[in-house]
Order: C-alpha cells, then sequence, then structure tokens
DNA sequence: TATTTTCTTTAAAAATATGGTATATAAGCC
DNA sequence: GGCTTATATACCATATTTTTAAAGAAAATA
C-alpha cells in the first residue's frame, strides 16, 4: 500500500516547476539537483509526464521543460497515474478476470468501492493546493 | 498502490470463520481448501490475526479457528494493518525521519492527510458488511 | 500415558517488482 | 559544424513479497 518513488518524484518535478519553469523552461539538470534527483532517473521519469501532456519539452540550446497546464488543473490522481498506471488496490479492480469469482465477490466489491473511494479523493487535490501550501511554509521560514 | 495478498488473504480468512467457523471451530484445512489457499501459508497469516485478537485457535482433536469478536467489530482497517502493518502511502507519514526536509514538506503534508482520509475510509467498512453483500450474492445464485 | 490432531515457529527458496544506470539518438540554437 | 539539451531503449542490481518446507510444541481424547 505504498506510492512509489516513481509516483513521489514525478510530483516532485511538477511541483518543482510550478515553482521555478513558469517563464523560461527549466532544466532537467537542475530539477535533479533541487530534488536531489539523479539525472539519468530524472530523464526517465519525464516520459510519461510528457507523453501524458503534463510538460511540454524544448529541446537544444536555451530548452528545457515547462509545465503544459496551469496548476490548478492538474490533480494529484493524474500525476500519479501518469506514473504508475491506474490505481487498483487489488488486480480485480481493473482485471475482472484475474479471480475466477469475478462477480459474485464480495470482497471484490469491497475493494472496488474503497478505490473509488480513493481516486475521488486523490482527484480533488491539485498542484495549486500543494503550491499554496509550500509558499506558507515558505514564509514562516523567511520571518526571522 | 496495492494491498497485497496477505492482507488479501487475511480478510478472506476472516470472512470464511464469518461464514463456517461461528459454532464448532474451522480447519486450517477447510480454510486452505475453500479459499484455495496453501495449507502451509495459511498457517503463517493465522499467527498475526491470532495475536491481534481477531481469531482464537484451539488445539487438539476437534480444534480449529473461530473468529473473536463479532462481525461488526472488526474493520477492514483492522485487518489490512494487521496483516501489513500501519497504513502509509509513503514513508513520510509514519516516519517523521525519513524525509531531511520533514515538517517544512508540503508534499508530505499532502500525503498525510490522504493517508488519513484512507484510513477513515477503511475504518467504516466491517465484516458485518461484507457479510451481508455474501449472503446477498449467494440468494441471487441459488435464485433460478 | 500413548496417540492423534492441530496449531506454532523458524528458515530459506522462488518469484516479482522496484529503483537506478549506461548508451546511443534526435533535435534545436548560435 | 559544434554545442546544448531532451528522447528512447536496453540492461542490471537490489529489495520485497510470496510461497514452500520441516521440525516442534500443546492440547484433547481414548
Amino acid at each position: 500500500m505504498k506510492i512509489s518513488t516513481k509516483g513521489r518524484y514525478g510530483l516532485r518535478i511538477l511541483l518543482d516547476l510550478a515553482l521555478h519553469g513558469q517563464e523560461t523552461p527549466r532544466l532537467m539538470k537542475d530539477i535533479a539537483r533541487s530534488q536531489q534527483i539523479s539525472e539519468k532517473y530524472i530523464s526517465r521519469l519525464i516520459l510519461p509526464l510528457n507523453e501524458a501532456g503534463l510538460i511540454t519539452s524544448f529541446r537544444g540550446a536555451k530548452g528545457g521543460l515547462k509545465l503544459a497546464k496551469s496548476p490548478k488543473e492538474i490533480t494529484l490522481l493524474e500525476i500519479i497515474e501518469t506514473m504508475e498506471g491506474r490505481i487498483s488496490i487489488v488486480e480485480c479492480v481493473l482485471d475482472k478476470d484475474f479471480c475466477p469469482k469475478s462477480k459474485n465477490c464480495s470482497a471484490c466489491k469491497i475493494w472496488s468501492t474503497l478505490n473509488k473511494k480513493i481516486r475521488k479523493q486523490m482527484n480533488e487535490i491539485t498542484l495549486k493546493d500543494l503550491l499554496k501550501s509550500e509558499k506558507k511554509a515558505n514564509q514562516t521560514v523567511e520571518k526571522p
């Protein structure tokens, strides 16, 4: 019952872009440094974010990455499912053929209900919420 | 973001006991057969359930397992956390020293909030709910 | 007390998932 | 053309999970 580093790093990359890369594109290198993730690994994590249309990338000199949407349009659910695939707390939620009992399994029904609720909760959190909380934290730190 | 087989099997074992082992104790062997889990593996899964006081076991001839509480007093949260340890969708939710940023990390705050909500949802589902759904399913099956 | 039945405990093998690296390629700017 | 930066694929190491195996200890019955 864990969010993998893929999901966690994905979130941090987008948060980093929301904080820095709004005007000029931000280099993967800089994200790597500021988020303490290896450059190699970041380049792999960028891929799905790009495909999903969450970020835009520019190659070559003066290239880099930018958010493709405004932070309030990017939900936590979107981010995690982009990085890890659709959330299904047990296999049978997505793949009805996984278990032979399929339709009449009361356990599976409970899992499905719970799964829906979890996804709903995650869909109600946006990158903007994180941004707010981030700015608040910085204020209190900078106030001596 | 998966519930492991430990958790899933734990639930199925308890459900099986709720359905069959209320009067005379139920044999591990029978649970194993009806739930399609190897006897060897079941004997390992029983252990934490016993320690947590969810089931009572009787040794010797005519022995077996019984639920220690009524199904309405056993929550999904209790079952899963007994089998897998406390739910924390990311490490920093439980272990504040896991990440150096600890207190001022906005990502961690989001994870904590979400984690609480998930646990709350799971705490609102009891074994009795599963039992109800199970009986309903059997009715519709037996009605030709 | 001998026997049967059953749970208990520990160790370790097998399978799977995760996290991460290396290398080669494509594209844009000056 | 030379520099910079992202893209793509293939690969390996490590950790975790799942499962099997086997010997041991406790309790009930005869």
